[in-house]
DNA sequence: AACTCGGGGAG
DNA sequence: CTCCCAGAGTT
């Protein structure tokens, strides 16, 4: 071992935080922590990690597991697809017996495992000597290594990837450490912005200029504007949904879209961000449909808790039930009357 | 190489 | 508003 690992290592034995995932060395537990963690942060993940591991224990659970269940554990967390992902690995994985992959390489060929997440689960739940780079390790080699490159760009990916397999220990125990030690760094000290230098525990070896500067990026893609509008359709205590189809897979669940009525204004509205889209959510009373297509399904409300829904809908849907409740303690449906509900307006 | 993911949290 | 986040899949 080096100075450089000495001092990251005895800094993280010291530093480390406590996280769930860092309990256990499951190779599952591991990957359904990876894939909850890609592109999302720590402190949001850590109670939809316990839930699910409570709910899920293990592979063989996860597999039997029916898909809607599955999307309804992950609902709020976001990119949807890593959870039909890890549905998909773990199905994989009974099916090819139920031993966990145990190489790079077959863990690398699971669904929504990446170059980032085989590393970690290799080197995590194995102590396989792999390297692996996330956002908190990007950063933290752009600035060691001074590497002005945008790490975003192919360029970068390369330069910032081959010195991660280059700082790595020989030994695979201690590349463990190392790796989790880097991205700990990178994530309570090595921050974006004006990092804190002073109380870093590697200064000595960091060729960083000018931290604040890196690591350079590459700049976003303008922000896109998108107008969705919607029907509030209820009726004897049902309220009409439909599942995206193609490409954004199905299963998560919303309003349905509606032509723009004329001459009526909507019961409910939000905006709401979605990767580099933001979205005008309009909401209209709509009538009921006269054929229900494929993709689209009456839903009883006492049923919505168990329907997987994108975070927004569920906000629009439950504003809307909130007020529809109001409105019929007001005006209560008449005694042998129609036993259509009226639509709130 | 560029686009998409119908995300969410924090400043 | 803004930027960032334990990225991956598709085209």
């Amino acid at each position: 071992m080096n100075e450089f690992s000495d001092s990251l290592l005895a800094w993280f034995a010291g530093a480390a935080r406590d996280l769930p995932w860092r309990r256990t060395r499951d190779p599952y537990a591991i990957l359904v922590s990876e894939l909850m963690l890609q592109q999302t942060q720590v402190t949001t993940v850590i109670d939809y990690f316990e839930r699910w591991m409570k709910r899920f224990p293990d592979v063989r659970t996860l597999a039997d597991a029916a898909e809607a269940n599955v999307l309804r554990m992950w609902e709020g967390l976001g990119y949807y697809a890593r959870a039909r992902h890890l549905h998909r690995a773990a199905k994989a994985i009974v099916q090819a017996g139920g031993g966990f992959p145990r190489t790079l390489d077959e863990i690398r060929a699971l669904p929504g495992v990446g170059p980032y997440t085989a590393g970690a689960v290799a080197s995590f739940a194995f102590g396989i000597r792999a390297p692996m780079v996330d956002a908190n390790i990007a950063r933290v080699i752009a600035r060691l290594r001074n590497i002005r490159e945008p790490i975003d760009s192919s360029a970068g990916r390369k330069l910032i990837w081959q010195q991660a397999a280059s700082m790595l220990p020989t030994d695979g125990e201690q590349a463990r450490a190392h790796n989790g030690a880097l991205m700990e760094l990178g994530a309570t000290l090595c921050k974006p912005g004006e990092p804190p230098c002073r109380h870093c525990p590697v200064k000595r070896w960091c060729r960083a200029k000018d931290p604040a500067t890196l690591p350079a990026k590459e700049p976003r893609r303008a922000m896109i504007e998108l107008e969705e509008n919607c029907g509030w359709i209820l009726q004897h205590g049902r309220v009409f949904l439909e599942t995206s189809n193609g490409s954004r897979g199905p299963g998560m669940w919303r309003l349905p879209v509606i032509a723009v009525p004329a001459r009526r204004s909507p019961i409910h509205e939000s905006h709401y961000p979605v990767t580099h889209h933001r979205v005008h959510l309009r909401v209209f009373p709509a009538p009921r449909p006269a054929r229900i297509r494929k993709n689209q399904r009456w839903i009883e409300i006492a049923r919505l808790s168990e329907t997987a829904m994108t975070a927004p809908h569920r906000r629009a849907l439950t504003s809307l039930l909130d007020l529809d409740g109001v409105r019929r303690k007001l005006v209560p449906p008449r005694a042998g009357g129609s036993r259509r509900v009226p639509v709130v307006r």
